[in-house]
DNA sequence: AATGAATGAGTGTTCATTCAT
DNA sequence: AATGAATGAACACTCATTCAT
């Protein structure tokens, strides 16, 4: 027997990434999920109460996935790297999960919960280049413009690649992890 | 006599960056605009036909101002400064336009020619990228990608500071310009 | 310079006819007529005062072509010739003016002045057959259901003709006249 | 438990036939059948698929109860009081749908399945008048003059009684049979 | 738990009418 | 007299949610 919830958290990522929050009918999702309108219902208390879910859904498994702790004693351009190629792996396996997370960020049907989800992705990431700079390996940035810098490119990519315009490769992501860490790091 | 059909532009886009185009009813717009719901209608044929003109009108603005012809005889060091500048001249001018632009990009409502539109755009900046190239002055990257470090930059900067994570100010600005010359400069 | 109101009321016809009431809209009617919409309301109240003052003009059109005094001396039988002729002529002249009566005739919009014009056709009628009965020369009917009879008759071909069904000629409407007498003369 | 589907067509029957179709608001419709606005879509994609359902259904009971094969080995003349017969039946038993389908005969908003069941009826009545003609019973009309004739007839009848002209009892029907026949009769 | 018919508030859109020009 | 932009009430239709089964 399969997890009607989590069809539904499936179905729900597909339309809400496509089409938007209010662009979705919730019949819509369900049929998608080979559900009944009513069962939705089973499982949230309402369309927000799933769309929540949802984003919190994917946010844990995001900051688990990309910001679990690195290993002990590698370089701040290994751990760069690291970081990275977690990002881009994610982003590959789940290009509609990330494409969702940046498009809802800061809808008005979120809840605080969820909001505080975001905010423990920026604070791993502040103290990763605060370290870092300490290690004079990096410029002296405000460490939130290189999460922007960084959240920007790997959310560019996927909307150009979502557009057709690029085809995301091996090469690219190295390509562009290289072009990334000479943003920052120190001559 | 004040312009109805710019007030209902420029209502249009507060509502429908903040909340979604379908998250906002026609007669909130009008409200907004401070005419009758009648009166979108006067000016647009539907809700559809009112986006496409929010859309094109900022995308032609941002074309005009952001891709207008450099000044020849500039090193490309410059035209890349200049670009940058203009950039977050328009993002900073206009923060609601940017990031309608970015959520709209490839909405199921937007037809054929304002989608066109945005090839300019990555059209103009890869042949600079292109011609930057040739001349030496930065490495081999393909320049989609360069298009897509610079926009999410952009982006991403403005998200930050919507949030209330970061203010932009010149000094900010200028980091990131320089850091973004330094991911894509040849050595 | 031509009458506007002339020019609305013969717009108002062809629309009204084809589509109803409630179906026209009344700067369509405007449109079809070459002049503004509100001009419509110099010449007439509201939408209602149209339509009245449509019915009416139409309705004493046809009470005074088709019910005018018959000249004296006419046998029975030739003033039901004259009558007959009469409404086919009629009826071949304005088509539409037939198909409107016929679809307005118990209308709501209709005020008690526009109904009362077809009592008086009744009445016309009735008393005609009442003296032909009177003479011998018709069979004991009752004078409304020969009106019924007369009327449907002619509407009846009105309808098929415009649906193609049928082409209405000097022939066909001799044949509906015999016809007609046969199925109320005395033998 | 009510069939909602009948109750709603029921309910369009009556407003549509006095009203006429662009005259009746769907929740109206709702009202009158006793059910929710909402629930005219649960049986109906929009207000023109009921007003086809509509015409369809009563369209279709007039084809079978009137237009039902007659009786083997009956006169020509027999069969004429026959379909006489049923027709004025169903027009007492339904006036209200005898007086939609007049009015909504030729409506735009009629599809084309719906108006293929009106040539199904004028297809049979022809048949039948070129019988009686080839048996030398009746007169050398045009069939389709007869229908016109016979239907005229019976809307005529069906007009008068609604405006309280005249009211529909078997001796009138029987004369208007009577005088119907001698129209068409042979000598 | 699961269903889907039923609901009615809310949406996009139309249109009779007005009024400043 | 004539205009047509502007209006807002009313319309066709949708959809989040409920509930009897």
């Amino acid at each position: 027997m399969v997890d009607k919830r989590r069809l539904l958290l499936d179905a729900a990522l597909d339309l809400f990434e496509s089409r938007g929050f209010d662009g979705v009918a919730v019949p819509e999702i369900a049929k998608a999920a080979g559900v009944a309108t009513g069962t939705v219902y089973v499982y949230f208390r309402d369309k927000e109460a799933l769309v929540n879910a949802l984003y919190r859904h994917w946010k844990n498994a995001y900051n688990e996935t990309v910001l679990a702790p690195l290993p002990d004693g590698l370089l701040v351009r290994d751990k760069f790297t690291t970081l990275w190629q977690r990002m881009m792996d994610f982003a590959q396996a789940h290009p509609r999960a990330i494409r969702f997370m940046d498009l809802h960020h800061h809808a008005a049907y979120l809840d605080e919960e969820s909001r505080a989800l975001s905010k423990h992705y920026v604070a791993i990431a502040r103290d990763f280049f605060a370290e870092a700079k300490a290690a004079g390996v990096v410029r002296d940035l405000d460490p939130i413009m290189v999460v922007s810098l960084m959240w920007g490119a790997a959310t560019g990519l996927m909307k150009f690649a979502e557009q057709g315009a690029l085809k995301v490769d091996t090469q690219k992501i190295n390509d562009m992890e290289e072009a990334l860490w000479r943003a920052i790091a120190r001559d």
